[in-house]
DNA sequence: GTGTGACTCTTAAGTACGAA
DNA sequence: TTCGTACTTAAGAGTCACAC
């Protein structure tokens, strides 16, 4: 099920250097300020050369005109991975006396040769130095080419009549691309290790680390806990902790950039005392130790821009140029940070090489690990924010036989978990999000039971109330919260007595999902005492519903 | 008409290296 | 240790064709 998602103003906006709007470069080179990856240079200059003046001046049109629709890094992208490549082919014509420099010269038989081009093509650095180009450098690298030349093509400009792109020049390329690796078990308890050494030295402060590895530390820790990206991670703000509606949770935010949307993460909340939490030297939370990150950093905050003070990973740098600024930590300094302590702890992969630690194989980690313990690709796919099982599937796990019958029935309700936020930050309920935070209270207060839990949206179309509580298992109106597991067990229970009553084959057909739901999906969101009790219960003193009704 | 999977396109992430 | 730049590749949402 696809999560409809608001798409945020992602233009970038020119810089205004002569304070007076223009549809038209401004030159040769220029700047772009993108709101999320701030002023790029863009330097056409090199691109004049060897008489291509015409079609530079064509591509470097096509870019201005695209800047209304494409970020920063998207545009930086056309020049240095688009264009690039393509230029060094057009050298290579030119050595063979071959001149092409205009626009109308580039037709089909060009871009045929172009394709054949990238294909012999070698990687330059790198530990694949030598190898042929990927399929996906390959794919990326041409179509960023197509994207500038279709523009003109639209704005009517003077391309070739014969100007045509192949229809699928790279088939089965997702296929064919290589998956980022999860960590082993091994590794990542070396991982472990290392933070918890980190962690006990800086939260029993006598540690020497620099603020980039205070950092570094935290940013691991926090990767590993919700499996989000290394973007996602950085853009927190001292606010993405918030309330949870249940006592026991507490609600991590986080913004994610590519799907336009924003995610919360629902967290276990210690509840001890203050008196007994003072006395624990390392916070035991994931939610204690983003506190823990945001007092450590919330002396700098009077000293960094202003448009940059809400957020948590934050530093100061102590070499160089910038010697004293406090800045936000940025995607490059926190890979170099991750070498670093790498290197401190001198963390070795499981063929004894210095491990590759980088966030973006924690999140493939994360999603195993959470795919073990449920088999349940549908939780993995709330908990990464995919808005398709499909990605998930394909990027993550695999999904087996099994787990794609399992998914055949979605709990798609809130497991006392909310799956995300509105951009606007109004709190709404479960994947299709219907029910704003003000009418939790009813929900709470016991409005809209079912026989079996909740219901966020007992209505028909007839305004009569659905009591198909089979349903509630396919139902993504379905909640579920600790005052309701006792009638919840009853049911559990009452489906179990009938096993024996009916065809064990249908039985399981029917009711074994749901019992499988009920203790991997349900039962693990909730205190194991509450839990345990709440069973004993039904057991002993099934909820009036289930006492004797028959199924 | 609908569901599925292949494909398209944009964007983020990661590596490498040299200079300061 | 920090920074800039070039190069390479993966992630993820959207779109479309086709089989049923």
């Amino acid at each position: 099920m696809a999560i409809r998602r608001n798409k945020l103003d992602r233009k970038a906006n020119l810089t205004l250097d002569v304070g007076r709007v223009v549809d038209m470069p401004p030159g040769w080179a220029f700047t772009i300020d993108c709101p999320h990856h701030g002023k790029l240079k863009f330097d056409f200059n090199p691109f004049r050369e060897s008489g291509r003046e015409d079609l530079a001046s064509h591509m470097r049109d096509a870019l201005w005109n695209m800047r209304h629709t494409s970020v920063g890094a998207t545009l930086y992208s056309y020049l240095n991975v688009g264009l690039r490549p393509f230029w060094r082919f057009l050298d290579d014509l030119t050595a063979a006396s071959e001149e092409i420099g205009r626009l109308d010269q580039i037709d089909r038989a060009l871009l045929d040769r172009y394709l054949a081009w990238l294909e012999l093509q070698l990687v330059s650095t790198g530990k694949d130095r030598g190898e042929p180009w990927s399929i996906s450098s390959r794919r990326v690298t041409f179509n960023l080419l197509k994207s500038l030349l279709l523009n003109r093509q639209k704005s009517g400009a003077p391309v070739s009549t014969d100007l045509s792109f192949p229809r699928n020049p790279f088939p089965n390329a997702n296929r064919l691309s290589q998956k980022r690796e999860a960590y082993s078990v091994p590794e990542q308890k070396r991982i472990l290790v290392a933070l918890n050494q980190d962690l006990k030295a800086i939260h029993e402060g006598r540690a020497d680390l620099s603020g980039l590895q205070v950092l570094v530390v935290h940013l691991v820790l926090l990767a590993l806990a919700t499996g989000r990206n290394m973007q996602s991670l950085l853009d927190m703000k001292r606010d993405s902790l918030q309330a949870h509606p249940l006592p026991d949770r507490e609600l991590m935010v986080t913004y994610k950039r590519r799907g336009w949307s924003t995610q919360a993460t629902s967290l276990r909340k210690t509840l001890a005392p203050e008196a007994q939490k003072a006395l624990q030297a390392i916070p035991t939370t994931i939610g204690e130790h983003f506190r823990a990150l945001c007092a450590i950093t919330a002396p700098l905050v009077d000293e960094i821009e202003q448009r940059h003070q809400a957020y948590v990973f934050i530093w100061r740098i102590t070499h160089l140029e910038r010697k004293g600024q406090v800045v936000r930590l940025d995607g490059q300094l926190a890979n170099s940070g991750l070498r670093m302590f790498v290197k401190r702890h001198a963390l070795q992969d499981d063929r004894g090489k210095p491990l590759a630690l980088n966030i973006a194989r924690l999140r493939p980690t994360f999603a195993t690990e959470l795919y073990r313990r449920t088999r349940d690709i549908r939780r993995v796919q709330q908990a990464l924010g995919h808005a398709n099982v499909e990605t998930t599937a394909r990027h993550y796990a695999e999904a087996s036989p099994e787990a794609k019958r399992d998914h055949a029935i979605v709990v798609d309700g809130m497991v006392s978990q909310f799956t995300r936020m509105e951009v606007e930050g109004q709190v709404l309920l479960a994947a299709d999000g219907k029910i704003p935070l003000q009418d939790m209270k009813h929900l709470l207060a016991g409005g809209y039971s079912t026989g079996i839990a909740r219901c966020k949206n007992p209505f028909r179309e007839n305004e009569s109330v659905c009591q198909k509580f089979f349903h509630c298992f396919k139902c993504p109106s379905m909640c579920v919260f600790e005052d309701d597991l006792w009638r919840l067990f009853s049911f559990y229970y009452r489906l179990l007595t009938e096993r024996s009553k009916i065809n064990s084959a249908h039985w399981l057909k029917t009711y074994g999902p749901i019992i499988r739901r009920i203790d991997t999906d349900i039962a693990s969101q909730f205190p194991a005492d509450k839990v345990e009790a709440s069973r004993l219960k039904a057991q002993q003193t099934p909820h009036p519903t289930w006492k004797g009704m028959l199924l």
